[in-house]
DNA sequence: CTTGACTCCGTACCTATGTACGGAGATTAC
DNA sequence: GTAATCTCCGTACATAGGTACGGAGTCAAG
């Protein structure tokens, strides 16, 4: 089953705006697809899976030009160089988790002092943002 | 001690830029500040620990409009509030941080298969973003 | 075959959070 | 007192990631 699908349909099915769709073909993240005479776009499902992924990976932080590099790696590259790329984006993965958990931690911080003394006048959170304990800890 | 400050010094002081002093301003962020006959602002201390507090704040995820809100909240009855803030804040980024951990082991295996098997023809990194397999591992 | 929905394109606009510019006036340092 | 520095203001620009517009061509249902 072919299922070609135009513009309109790719973006209901992926669940984003026609003009997302056309704005990602003008960043490179989907290829030019094809032109029958009418001029309308052609897209495939596979398209679908595409703008999904690209969604995803936005969702946990990747920027487009993150999204732009991943999806490279789905290319006819050498191993050794996909291997780079791959370990590379570990890197970065494992540097923005510990970044937020000593957010984390700090949020935590803040919410268990406000749950253990909130009857005492003043609010630990804006105490504890107002002096310079976080700090360190950021 | 009175120790006004001109624009230039609070900005210092606060390690931001000026630019930022008179954007924090036109945002509400900073209440406009005493003006002599120069018509040049003049700070105080506190509005160092001000601007501090809104880096801070920042920093752990709050936006501007968040940080407005928090600056009207000092007071003793609204604790809950802003505990009710802070914890929302802590799910969304327990919630990335999660996220991130499964891209994080997908991509680690990814590596970790390249390494063990590259010298079999085929990469296995193209070979499982080839396949649809992301679409469970993110 | 008509009508309404869809698509084309380039361009302008939007939010958030600042940064930079430029010319005039004030202040400070020597 | 003169030069260097600082500050004033409004406005424009920067970046990321879209979103909206408008007029013209195309497709699909009835």
């Amino acid at each position: 089953m072919k299922a070609r699908l135009t513009i309109g349909r790719l973006a209901e099915a992926a669940g984003v705006g026609v003009e997302t769709v056309r704005f990602y073909q003008r960043c490179g993240l989907l290829t030019e697809p094809e032109r029958p005479a009418s001029g309308y776009r052609e897209y495939c499902p596979a398209d679908v899976q595409r703008i999904r992924f690209i969604k995803r990976a936005q969702s946990l932080g990747f920027n487009l030009d993150d999204i732009a590099g991943l999806l490279k790696l789905d290319g006819p590259q050498t191993c050794s160089l996909t291997h780079d790329l791959a370990l590379n984006k570990l890197n970065l993965v494992e540097d923005k988790i510990a970044a937020l958990a000593s957010i984390r931690d700090a949020l935590r911080q803040m919410v268990r002092q406000c749950e253990l003394k909130h009857q005492r006048g003043t609010c630990p959170i804006i105490e504890s943002l107002v002096r310079d304990k976080n700090e360190r800890l950021l």
